[in-house]
DNA sequence: CTACGAGGTGAATTTACTTCA
DNA sequence: GATGAAGTAAATTCACCTCGT
């Protein structure tokens, strides 16, 4: 599965409209850099606003405002990784006591230090064992991942957004954590993406309908323009040839006229090369110009 | 300063589906 | 082709957090 990732689809994924299983490799197909990883500031929190560059700036600010929260600090600062043997690093964050975190934070890191170490979701040897089963409890607990372990989860995100077996029990073995929730990481992970993601393609085909709004209307008027002069005949043999569009009849190709006014540099919309292309298209040469010689007949005639 | 509710976040669970042996 | 295991996406739940009042 993991292998998945070599094939990589440049460009924009719009899952909007994929059907079915194409979501799939959509998703797995989404290039990390699509959305920019962003690394966090030495006292911020891991989460997720704070590790992507987000369009919307307001919730952008607003998460990074929230920083970070004295639970995962303390976890980071004081109890996790102030042992680098790893002898005494429950690695994860557990809030395992429940109530305000101002009174939990009243109390000795020790505890904290001690649940986290006994809490580290799933009291089972059981990759889905409940909760902390500690308590006898059926409540579930809420883990919060450290600082460090959010890094090290996202940079192994950055290289591949799968893991195959080993690696998952790889990364679990140096995170300290269970199999199951490094996997369980990367599925909400993997989810985050792809949310984010959709959220930029919305954006890009708003702009896109925008732009096809926008050049609808030119053509309209152009197009009324150009009604307008064929009423009046005298006006419709003097005139220059068509700003945008001349098509030949034979080969039915359509071109830019060369000798056409300023609108001329338009794309031609109705191009079979760019009919899907929202990027103005490359002016093409002029296969054959019916108006100029058109006009050159009735010139010559009168 | 405290209490409280709203809303956001993220870990974990459930369900449904596909793939593969 | 039927079957079960494994993996995943999507939807959902729930604990916890921040913020405004």
């Amino acid at each position: 599965m993991a292998d998945k990732d070599d094939e990589f689809c440049l460009g924009l994924s719009l899952s909007l409209g994929c059907g079915d299983y194409q979501k799939k490799k959509i998703i797995n197909q989404t290039p990390i850099n699509v959305i920019q990883l962003q690394k966090p500031l030495p006292n911020q929190r891991v989460s997720f606003n704070n590790l992507f560059l987000f369009h919307d700036r307001s919730s952008e600010t607003r998460s990074f405002l929230r920083g970070f929260d004295g639970n995962s600090l303390r976890a980071s600062a004081a109890a996790v990784f102030e042992d680098e043997n790893g002898v005494s690093s429950p690695n994860s964050t557990v809030s395992s006591v429940s109530g305000k975190r101002s009174e939990r934070e009243g109390n000795g890191d020790e505890n904290d230090a001690v649940e986290r170490a006994s809490c580290s979701r799933g009291g089972s040897e059981d990759d889905d064992g409940g909760g902390c089963g500690g308590d006898g409890e059926s409540s579930r607990k809420k883990l919060r991942l450290s600082k460090e372990q959010s890094l090290l989860l996202e940079e192994t995100f950055k290289e591949h957004n799968t893991l195959n077996p080993k690696q998952k029990q790889a990364l679990a073995k140096q995170l300290n954590l269970k199999p199951r929730q490094v996997e369980v990481w990367f599925q909400n992970r993997r989810a985050r993406t792809k949310l984010k993601q959709t959220e930029v393609d919305c954006e890009y085909l708003k702009r896109c309908c925008e732009t096809l709004t926008e050049e609808n209307r030119r053509l309209q008027k152009e197009v009324q323009e150009l009604r307008a002069l064929k009423l009046s005949p005298q006006l419709y043999m003097q005139m220059n040839p068509p700003t945008t569009l001349t098509m030949c009849p034979s080969c039915e190709r359509v071109a830019v006229s060369s000798a056409s006014s300023s609108s001329a540099a338009a794309p031609s919309a109705s191009t079979p090369a760019n009919r899907n292309s929202l990027v103005p298209s490359v002016q093409r040469p002029v296969p054959v110009n019916p108006w100029a010689a058109m006009s050159l007949q009735n010139r010559s005639r009168s």
